[in-house]
DNA sequence: TTGCGACATTGATATAGATCAACTTTTTTA
DNA sequence: TAAAAAAGTTGATCTATATCAATGTCGCAA
């Protein structure tokens, strides 16, 4: 399944941040990129495990999700190309928080840790890009910790399907994920989550054919989002 | 209520990293403190506001707290001397995600932003500190997002009792917040929190008088926090 | 092509926890 | 110090959502 350095990665020199700066300080040598493969379903990292490199996603589709010690997981968000895997060793925390599998066939790049923290305090640009990042995500986290908690079940779905139009940059998009998953994105049962997918169907909110949605009306799904 | 630079603060000097660090950096005259008094109720800094300076809670107890469109609260954290607030600015993110208040008279020193980010870049000691100190406030948000969707009321609010066991550094300590509060803590209502905290009480668990607790069985405790 | 397993859907039932209501106790304020 | 307000407590009821059960649908491997 693992398919090293041989691999060439179209894009991920042009696209991630940590390329471009690396080379930009002529460190390029430094960061020894691993291309590694990933089929669908397997496990990127696991939650609790030790962080030995920066992931960075090139292709495809990953979910990262957090699981308790009851079985159920709640999905934090859906990775696509270009997003890190593994930043928060960079802030203190060298076990993983959570974990990452792929939802299809999924192409990495890793780096080691310590040449992405060399970089991180050579160069203030890079350094800013990441803490930004890792802010950002700070504030979706606690964001979902008020959704989870005041919204009921049509607003959070309505919440997650606006996510994932916001993600794919369109209001008709194919999911990656199953039902039981969108479950877990708004972490709510599977099949709560179909009776409200039938729900803004009914209400010609949104289309549903099978994994494809489209966002009929956003105004609406905005307003039912906000609702507690 | 605001008593500028003339309050002297006895320990600030001594517990604060940053002032620690500016002082070894001989830029000690570069944070001009400005020293405020807050009473209790009032607010400290409130979610959504820009963020315009670091403020360090010198003495006194307050209570972080992100409040939905929906009137309810979720109280993140308990704060206590030499904690900070509005770190967030650092990492890209202008505005409160939270809001703060005092629990009881609080006195703090807060200093500009940009003093903060200047010896933030400059100093990778105190670097390091400030990142650790957010990347672990991410690990206990997510820990939360957790437990207040998989646990139930006793296991919530037994884990908040052992949260300010740790906090106070003692099995015997007097709440600093109502028992309206411990529910925002533990995302429950305030009649069921009085309900699992007396249940606790007549299995002989905790021990309670008005605001003061005594942790009786810690080890049955962290059993019941941990199941779900 | 057939049958198996994963995914999806719908209805019925159970339940954890919110909400409402009434009351007591403590704290604050005038 | 009295009165008012806030905090704490307990019981009864309601409801959102989980869970259980049954069935349908799709894609894929033998």
């Amino acid at each position: 399944m693992r398919i090293e350095k041989s691999v060439k990665c179209i894009d991920c020199p042009l696209k991630c941040d940590i390329y471009l700066t690396a080379r930009e300080m002529g460190l390029e040598e430094m960061l020894e990129p691993v291309y590694i493969f990933y089929k669908k379903y397997e496990s990127i990292c696991r939650q609790g495990s030790k962080i030995k490199n920066a992931t960075i996603l090139i292709q495809g589709n990953a979910k990262m999700f957090v699981s308790g010690h009851c079985s159920r997981n709640i999905i934090l968000n859906i990775l696509i190309p270009s997003n890190y895997i593994g930043l928060t060793s960079v802030y203190g925390l060298p076990d993983y928080p959570y974990s990452v599998s792929a939802l299809e066939d999924c192409h990495t790049c890793q780096i080691e840790n310590e040449a992405l923290e060399q970089i991180y305090l050579q160069n203030q640009h890079f350094m800013k890009l990441l803490n930004h990042a890792f802010g950002s995500s700070v504030a979706a986290i606690m964001n979902k910790l008020i959704s989870l908690n005041q919204k009921q079940i049509r607003g959070r779905v309505a919440e997650s399907l606006l996510y994932l139009s916001r993600l794919y940059d369109s209001n008709s998009f194919k999911l990656s994920i199953t039902r039981r998953e969108l479950g877990e994105l708004s972490a709510i049962s599977e099949e709560n989550t179909v009776r409200a997918l039938t729900e803004l169907r009914n209400e010609e909110i949104i289309g549903i054919d099978g994994r494809n949605i489209v966002l009929k009306d956003t105004e609406t799904l905005s307003r039912i989002s906000m609702n507690c």
